[in-house]
DNA sequence: CGGTGATGCGTACAACGTACGCAGTGCTGG
DNA sequence: CCAGCACTGCGTACGTTGTACGCATCACCG
């Protein structure tokens, strides 16, 4: 069920409508309701559906780098499934969720932060990945891909080029596409860092 | 006009209809749009005007400084307007908000860190506030304060103690309040990783 | 004084989530 | 083999939301 759900991302989580999601599916609406308690329900589901797809790194590796590469791979999920960093906060957490929740914290644990610092971290790190997710999700709304960088020029265009000379070349820099590692760098800022804080 | 608006931040941005508001205001609905184009353009006027009463530091501040004192102001605001951080990526920017963006960014440009780390920088800790925000947003909806200790401990005890004795811990570790200064740990993290990073 | 613009409003509609109760269908225990 | 039951699909209908459209009122200006 949550799989001809997922499928419905390709068009957002606006047109998630449970009238389309029967059409979709050959059903009628409240047909539905005998298998989802209610919308939120259904949104719950598929968002725990998203999260139980995040694999975690083999228990050899190092903590610091299985966060690292969870995160990643979080980061990953986010960008396939782009409604779900909007959903993921507003839902309540299911069981694949709170699996997700479980395994990161765990890996702060094994890192050998002290408990403060581990505490602090796992919620960097988890405000990291969503907040750059919804950021990047800003721009991109329903967009088909060519038009943003059109809607991009246009809001440049109406920008004052004296006072907004530095928003005007930070988008510029995002059309030049130099920036993609972002998400990567920053993350290690915030894990080296941590490590750093650690060693004093 | 949005100050009549932002006074319903008292019951959340779900109750903000625009019957209630006309009725809050002492008008018929239809009266509303006279002033405003829709509800998206009134959202947008909102945050708006939350973003103008967040101060700049005085321009004698070093970079550095100023970057952490406006995103302190930020956060802030987001504090005391929790339906701020929700609308502030989904609504078109106005002109506070895109002076406020070019604040951040002419500080990190008057900050001497090279170019992309500068871009890069603006993007950590952007994601920060926000994604900092909203988290604390998931666990504070529409609980009456004392009712989400209560929630907090009903979702452990939901908890297999064997399975996820670290995200107990962790929500243990919450209520037992001694998290609070999370947010400017982790922003300073990010600030003297970006330093140190530059220095190399 | 007549006209013109801004302002308030009443009616009405479409889209949404969903409550409620009925109908068919297949499985089970006697 | 059949009565009953649980499950599934659905039709109808209601309340809530945003908002289009056109009329009424009133201030002001020539």
């Amino acid at each position: 069920m949550a799989v001809g759900i997922a499928l419905a991302d390709a068009e957002g989580v606006g047109a998630l409508t449970m009238r389309r999601l029967a059409d979709e599916l050959g059903y009628k609406v409240m047909a539905l309701y005998r298998h989802v308690a209610n919308k939120d329900e259904l949104l719950k589901q598929m968002v725990d559906a998203v999260a139980a797809t995040i694999p975690a790194p083999p228990p050899d590796r190092a903590p610091l780098a299985s966060i690292r590469d969870f995160t990643v791979a979080t980061h990953d999920a986010f960008v396939r499934h782009p409604w779900v960093p909007t959903l993921w906060l507003r839902v309540l957490p299911g069981p694949a969720r709170i699996d997700h929740m479980e395994y990161l914290l765990s890996a702060f644990a094994r890192s050998g932060l002290p408990d403060d610092l581990a505490h602090h971290g796992f919620h960097a790190v988890n405000n990291h990945v969503l907040g750059y997710t919804l950021q990047a999700q800003e721009m991109a709304t329903s967009t088909d891909d060519r038009a943003m960088e059109d809607l991009a020029l246009e809001f440049v265009e109406s920008l004052d080029t004296d006072r907004h000379a530095h928003s005007i070349a930070h988008v510029q820099q995002h059309l030049d596409g130099d920036t993609s590692p972002s998400f990567e760098l920053v993350l290690d800022l915030i894990l080296d860092g941590l490590e750093r804080l650690a060693d004093r």
